[in-house]
DNA sequence: GGACCGCGTCAGGATCCTGTGAGGGCCATC
DNA sequence: GATGGCCCTCACAGGATCCTGACGCGGTCC
């Protein structure tokens, strides 16, 4: 099933968009600001996001930006400005399309298509298994020897951020950033507690990880062999 | 340097996007019917097509369609029609996107850029490789005949300078500079130590240096060959 | 032939980084 | 008001990394 985050302010642009995707057959999760449009992204993991850029808390191109930090998936915005400075802005920002208030849902939908179409060939949910361990993203849910763990939001994120790029190394900054947010970089303090829980969950012998490898000076990797 | 097909009828919008275009650095190959931009497609393999649907041979959605029968190139639809209808036609087709006439030329460029970066990206940074090791530069990994090899922050950061020059002489002071930063260009000690941990790691024998070459009095010179 | 210079190598200690434990603040729940 | 969960800060021991200096060796120049 593919799945559409939808973020925008006016509730019911929000409702038109939902009706109108649910009944294509599309999985749609909401969002009404930036901040938890940013969250929604990382716990949703969605195909595509369609974006409104008159948010009340954060400026578009900011949202963008930081979508694109760490994900290639395809941002559709939506606008009232009609200013061609506007589109410019947010298309070099790191958006796939640019779309105008008011738009015919026909369009806007073909145009979806068109930008799945072009996206959606791999799709393959990250490797979710490893040793003991299973997880499943979409519900997060987290089996070791078939036994459930619990985790905390944050631990849960950190893993979320290390699954998603296995076998790549990760360095403090970018995942204090990922995590924590801007403000956090050098909160080192922090992200070593948090992957000493995580590797006592779930790694066999935590004083040695397998899994969740410690590179000296530079970050942690996520290690799936 | 990046191809681009432009597909239209008018003089004067072939000239305009022709001027501008060359002007991005953009080659350009034109076509004024459809018979001949499918050839053109054929012959100049182009990154990307411009095409403007109102031509007098064939019909905008065909023109398409049997582009899309053979190629993935993204394409940029060019229509005077603004009927929601027609752009869903197109879009449907295969198209990537549909921009109606008049257009303003920066929103023009800047969604040819999204379309671009889109498409070039999975032309991933690729493991640069020589003899039994390759280097992931993207997730910071080194494979010595298919065993990892762990390297140290300074020993990464320096192999990476090299990796990023290859065939060239990188001078004493360069290299010191680009690793540790202004201060120490006068460290040459320190230089020579890692490049040798360099070659004890990679080189298949560190005694004589097949990759990583010393140019007396002057530097240092990562040879792929 | 001898002095000199640049290069590769080795071992030492200083420095930085990491894992770990304990403890306090904050918030929601009871 | 008390409890428990979660998050963050601090301190410290052990380990990894980095820098420094000293030593041979081979080539170059006088």
């Amino acid at each position: 099933m593919t799945r559409v985050l939808v973020v925008d302010d006016e509730p019911q642009i929000l409702r038109a968009l939902r009706i109108n995707l649910a009944a294509r057959g599309y999985e749609v999760t909401t969002a009404a600001d930036g901040e938890s449009a940013l969250q929604a992204a990382r716990t949703e993991a969605p195909d595509l996001v369609v974006l409104d850029l008159g948010l009340p808390d954060l400026d578009g191109a900011e949202v963008i930006a930081r979508l694109r930090g760490w994900t290639t998936v395809p941002i559709v915005v939506l606008s009232g400005r009609t200013d061609s400075a506007d589109k410019v802005d947010a298309l070099d920002a790191g958006a796939d399309d640019y779309v105008t208030k008011p738009f015919g849902m026909d369009e806007l939908l073909a145009r979806l298509r068109a930008m799945l179409r072009r996206a959606g060939e791999p799709e393959e949910e990250p490797a979710v298994a490893f040793g003991d361990v299973s997880v499943d993203l979409a519900a997060t849910r987290v089996l070791v020897r078939g036994e459930e763990v619990r985790l905390t939001p944050t631990e849960w994120h950190l893993l979320e951020v290390l699954l998603r790029n296995p076998g790549r190394l990760m360095g403090h900054r970018q995942l204090l950033l990922e995590v924590w947010g801007p403000g956090y970089e050098t909160a080192q303090g922090n992200l070593r507690l948090y992957m000493a829980q995580l590797r006592r969950k779930l790694e066999a012998d935590p004083a040695r990880p397998a899994y969740f490898r410690t590179e000296p000076g530079m970050g942690y990797r996520f290690d799936p062999s």
